[in-house]
DNA sequence: TGTAAAATACCCTTCTTTTGGTATTTTTTC
DNA sequence: GAAAAAATACCAAAAGAAGGGTATTTTACA
């Protein structure tokens, strides 16, 4: 490949053998990793500085939240496509990345030719969601939907469990649901029995254990 | 390198992006990278089709855990040098890993080099550790020691904090510690009044939001 | 349109938690 | 070695959680 047509790469990642990965994948190929940092708070200076086409960046950052990255790159004007790429197959976040202007949200467990392919496919109206996304979305779905029939919990259970587990008292949740306060701890006894658990620090426990908050 | 000289390595990983950098990574190296799997349950066949001589394992794979795959595979006795790469920084997992027989213990923040030196150096008789991981429980213990001066909580009440978020009453609590119930429940105004709270499931949600558990 | 499942509502008893105190002993720290 | 901080222990009232029921209305679906 020519220089001139070489695309410059940052990377901000925090697993260096990734970053390391992304260095020898980019060797002849069309782009030219130039710089990279694990810590966010340098991003924005760095992409100042080395003004890169593109940036790879990771979500799961310790001690800063990479869409929060990507917010000030968009207010700080800075011209730029953003992959984000991460190990979370949250559909929230992919929308959330797509409103603040990525070009494309790709998992780790992306093969290095797909990520080829997106960077070669990158533009500006455009937003390139991972295949295993869609796939992994499924096995999510998949897999709510067989504990919840295997709980045998119902809709409305699965939502006063998040009201439970928030802390709330019996009361709160009647009043903010409009339900009697009987009702509220009819589908508590329920839950408890259903889960064959007798407290409700327990069902909180469930709660984070099972993704349910 | 001479193919007899070359040593043949299996990787049992999730993220693809890390498999296809090793596999890179390896090209003109001492190593083969002769297979990998994303999926923990088909790792032990493939071991006995393969016999690789060293695997590199991830520990926090999807479904089933490494340390889990780690100790079949010494069950079977199959002979195999294990380089254990992951993102815990858990001294614990450390520890459990080196008594089910690992060569190593890398932080997916190692760099291709250190991983490479790591490889050279792996013989039956030792046990290497990322350096990151010394500097990594460094940063966790100031983390923590921040957070406890923040919040003033002492050592025992962070112990406490941890039997009432596992779901124990009072009374178990103060038997199982040797304590009257009147001093784990005065433990407990304590914490309430030092993290402004007022409820076990709040001291939950609090222990789960600060990775005390 | 009939029946099963889900959601709603109520009562009562027992046990535990929460909140208000006070107070002594042990350990740390200056 | 004195003072401060941490850990221990106790009492009691009020509030809430947990478990035992029973029963009606609404929704789903076959």
């Amino acid at each position: 490949m020519k220089g001139t047509e070489q695309k410059t790469v940052f990377v901000c990642e925090d697993h260096r053998i990734i970053v390391d990965g992304l260095k020898l994948l980019f060797e002849n190929t069309a782009y030219r990793l130039i710089g990279f940092t694990q810590d966010g708070t340098k991003l924005l200076d760095e992409l100042k500085r080395l003004k890169p086409n593109i940036l790879i960046l990771d979500l799961n950052l310790a001690g800063i939240d990479g869409l929060e990255l990507l917010s000030q790159i968009r207010v700080a004007k800075i011209d730029i496509q953003v992959v984000i790429l991460t190990m979370y197959h949250d559909e929230i976040l992919v929308s959330q990345a797509n409103n603040l202007g990525a070009q494309a949200f790709l998992l780790k467990n992306t093969s290095n030719s797909e990520l080829l392919n997106t960077l070669d496919r990158l533009n500006e109206n455009s937003f390139y969601v991972s295949k295993a996304i869609t796939k992994d979305q499924q096995t999510k779905k998949e897999y709510l939907d067989g504990f919840v029939s295997k709980m045998k919990l119902t809709k409305r259970e699965i939502e006063l469990i998040k009201h439970f587990a928030s802390g709330k008292s019996a009361l709160e949740i009647a009043k903010s649901l409009n339900l009697s306060v009987f009702t509220v701890e009819t589908h508590k006894k329920n839950i408890f029995k259903k889960l064959e658990i007798s407290s409700t620090v327990e069902l909180v426990n469930f709660s984070h254990e099972n993704n349910l908050l």
